[in-house]
DNA sequence: GGCATATTCAACCGGATGGTTGACGATTGC
DNA sequence: GCAATCGTCAACCATCCGGTTGAATATGCC
C-alpha cells in the first residue's frame, strides 16, 4: 500500500488544486500538526480532512508519522521540487519576489478556512 | 462570458494536473499552434482537445485568437507566475536546476502523446 | 476493564471531469 | 454555389472528487 511510488506531477498538481489542501500545507509550513489540530480551523468533518491529508501524503507533499494514537503531519517540500522545476521552465521570465509570497499567505489564511 | 476573471490558483493547478494539458503547454512552448495541429499528435478526438484548450484558456495559461477559420493558441506564461510564487514559498530550500527541466521535456514528450 | 480520544473505514451522495459521437456554424477555395 | 476544413456545441457516459454520516479500530488514561 504505502509503496514508495515517486510522486507524479499529476498527483502533485491535483493535490495543489484544492484550496483546503493548500491551506493545510500553509498551516504545516509553521509547524508539524496532529490530524485533529489540522482539522480544527475548518468547518468540515474530521473524516473530510483525513481524506485531504491522505491525498497530500499520496502526492508526497506531506509525511505522516503515527506516534501513539496521534498521527503527526509534516510538510515534505521535496515533492514540490519536481513541480517547481516544471513550472520554472515555463516561468523563465523573472525570479520570484518572496514578498509576493508573504501576501499570499495573508490572502490564503483568511478567516478560519479556505475562502470559497 | 470572456470576462477578465483573474486566473485563480485553483484553476491553474487543476489545469496543470492533467498530463494531456501539460503536454499541450509543452508543445506551445516551441510555437503557437492551431487547434487542429495541437490535436494531431494525440489519439483523442478534436472535441476532446478543444475542451482541454478551453480549460487552459480559462486558467489563463494560454490565449486563443481566431484568425479566419483558424484559432491560434499561444502560451501565456503570466498565469504561471502566481502559482510559481506560491510554490517557491514552499520550495525556498534550493534553487531550481534548469537542466532538470530539459529532462522533463524529454520525459513528457514521450511517444506521440501524454503517457497513460 | 472501561471510557474517552484520535483517526480511519465504508457507504453513500451530488456534482465535476475526461472522454466520446454527431450535428452545427463559420470560413475558405474552386 | 458547393464542398471541404476548422472548431465548438450538445448530449451522453463512466469515473473521480469532495463532502457527509456512522461504525470500527487503535491507543491512552484512570
Amino acid at each position: 500500500m504505502s509503496s514508495q511510488t515517486p510522486p507524479s506531477l499529476d498527483a502533485v498538481f491535483a493535490a495543489l488544486a484544492d484550496p483546503t489542501r493548500r491551506a493545510i500545507l500553509t498551516m504545516l509550513l509553521e509547524d508539524d500538526m496532529a490530524v485533529t489540530d489540522v482539522a480544527e480551523p475548518f468547518r468540515m468533518s474530521l473524516a473530510g480532512i483525513s481524506k485531504h491529508l491522505a491525498i497530500l501524503a499520496e502526492a508526497g507533499l506531506i509525511t505522516q508519522e503515527k506516534r501513539g494514537r496521534v498521527k503527526w503531519c509534516k510538510l515534505d517540500p521535496d515533492a514540490l521540487r519536481a513541480a517547481t522545476v516544471w513550472m520554472q521552465g515555463f516561468g523563465q521570465f523573472d525570479p520570484v519576489d518572496l514578498d509576493d509570497f508573504e501576501r499570499f499567505l495573508a490572502a490564503e489564511l483568511t478567516p478560519g478556512a479556505a475562502g470559497e
